[in-house]
DNA sequence: ATACGATAAGGGTTATGCTG
DNA sequence: CAGCATAACCCTTATCGTAT
């Protein structure tokens, strides 16, 4: 049974030189599609998928379901996401993509009452997950290739327990995640869930929905697809064939994520279409965006990065902990044994101020003038770095804005104008950028000089900086050239405002 | 293709039963 | 009796079949 996703899927190249260059995760959306059709047959899909250079492949994804456990439903998808939360409070998924855990922590995130039945329930998930086979071919005709993976999502699983001196269970299970899958998760295509949203979702369709749309949305708010793939994707029985049968049944998962903030609008362009738009505020809250980089901050993120922590992480650590206590613990890492993976150490014990294994070694650091000034968390024998609350904050210091590299004036002249002209195409914005989105990333905006045609206006981040550029410079540049002539042109700059 | 009624299925809670 | 597991129940939702 062959069925057609009718979306083509947008591929960016991978870092390594590969035959094939294909997003991986996409398998994702099919992975748990079954379940609705009772048969363990064989699940089939093609998939259109655009290659960079505007080339096209097919993808073809097969789905053997083991004989034992049957196919995937919406629980298997549930463990599946546990296990990947699991792993990420843990630091995320190490190289190895092995992964520890205990039945128990999973029931937890999973919220099943505790009783042997949900025991058993995650147990046999995890293991008909091992037992389907995934065959993924591509065929690229361009190069007149092909390419074709067998995997599974777990390459192994492992269950083993023991009991401890005083007759408690003491687990030791794990699962290594398929190298496919660890590729993915390194280079960004399994997005961060907003895991505690997903599982506060009850409704039938709606985890897998919020799943679909925030993969498929990419860095936009609005995703579209045919109600056909969508059926497809959440697992929709057979009898779903008519659009009407489908938008009925999502109407509850669509009620409930509006309700809870995700979506502000469900709409259906035309009766096979449906369109999504997600909330810009449910994004921002989510990632840290808004927030304003000192330069500082930024090498830190970077730093973090460069160490394998996971990008939102590196930022959430700098937002919460501040760049002392992260160069802190980033300046030790070298000197730390038995560290498997150094981004589940950083985010681990920086996110938990935990005490080091082994202090580095001041002197040695010092003169490779490596440490700059800890501070007052300059390690004090035998208590590590304690609390310090108020230590790290890093807003609060007005006296390091001169430091900054780059910091715009108005210009002397035009400065006036400029700031005029800008508030006029702001109001002339109104009805086009919503209010919200206006006040969050206009606010901080600041109109400096207009010279030959040319507004500059300085944003506090690069962040902001991509963001107004591709979202809101069309229509800026429009409402600006409407009222200086054809040939106006925006230019935003970084930098602090004066 | 759609609307709609019938029915199965699922979640949640309480009651009951079993075992040591 | 504690500590569970299961049965019974209610209510909501998912799914299917049928008439239009």
């Amino acid at each position: 049974m062959a069925r057609h996703g009718s979306e083509p899927v947008r591929v960016e190249a991978v870092p390594r030189a590969e035959l094939v260059p294909t997003e991986r995760n996409i398998e994702e959306s099919y992975l748990f599609a079954g379940g609705a059709n009772s048969e363990n047959e064989i699940r089939e899909y093609v998939v259109d998928v655009v290659l960079e250079d505007g080339g096209k492949a097919k993808r073809k994804f097969r789905y053997t379901p083991s004989k034992e456990y049957g196919d995937t439903i919406d629980f298997d998808r549930d463990v599946y996401r546990a296990i990947i939360l699991h792993a990420f409070q843990g630091g995320g998924i190490p190289q190895d993509g092995v992964v520890y855990f205990s039945l128990y922590q999973l029931r937890k995130i999973l919220d099943l009452p505790d009783k042997g039945s949900s025991y058993r329930k995650i147990r046999d998930s995890i293991v008909k997950l091992q037992t389907m086979a995934v065959n993924a071919d591509t065929y690229w005709q361009e190069l007149k290739g092909f390419k074709s993976e067998y995997y599974s999502t777990f390459a192994r699983v492992n269950f083993e327990a023991n009991e401890d001196r005083f007759g408690r269970a003491s687990e030791h299970h794990w699962v290594r995640f398929d190298e496919v899958i660890v590729r993915s998760y390194h280079e960004g295509y399994v997005r961060d869930l907003d895991h505690n949203f997903y599982f506060s979702l009850n409704k039938k369709h709606s985890r897998a929905l919020y799943s679909e749309i925030d993969l498929g949305r990419g860095k936009g708010l609005v995703w579209e697809l045919s109600l056909q793939d969508l059926g497809l994707r959440l697992g929709m029985a057979a009898s779903y064939r008519s659009p009407s049968a489908k938008k009925r049944a999502l109407a509850s998962a669509h009620e409930e994520m509006k309700r809870k903030g995700f979506l502000t609008k469900v709409s259906f362009p035309d009766k096979h279409m449906a369109r999504y738009e997600v909330a810009e505020d449910f994004v921002m809250a989510r990632t840290f965006l808004e927030r304003r980089w000192t330069p500082e901050e930024e090498a830190t993120i970077r730093a973090l990065i460069r160490n394998n922590v996971r990008a939102g992480g590196a930022r959430e650590l700098v937002a919460t902990k501040g760049t002392v206590l992260c160069n802190y613990y980033l300046r030790a890492l070298p000197y730390q044994k038995w560290v498997r993976d150094p981004g589940g150490f950083l985010y681990k014990y920086i996110s938990k101020e935990k005490p080091l294994d082994v202090e580095p070694p001041q002197r040695f650091l010092e003169e490779a003038e490596v440490v700059p000034d800890y501070g007052d968390l300059a390690p004090v024998e035998g208590t590590p770095a304690a609390p310090m609350d108020d230590v790290s904050t890093p807003d609060a210091e007005p006296e390091d804005v001169d430091e900054r590299p780059t910091s715009w004036k108005p210009d002397a002249q035009t400065g006036a104008a400029a700031a005029d002209l800008w508030r006029r195409v702001l109001q002339d914005m109104d009805g086009k950028i919503d209010a919200t989105s206006l006040r969050v990333w206009f606010d901080s905006c600041q109109a400096i000089s207009l010279a030959d045609g040319r507004l500059t206006v300085v944003v506090p981040n690069p962040f902001a900086k991509d963001y107004v550029e591709t979202r809101f410079g069309s229509v800026l540049e429009e409402a600006i050239a409407g009222r200086l002539g054809k040939s106006a042109r925006l230019k935003v700059v970084v930098g602090e405002r004066a």
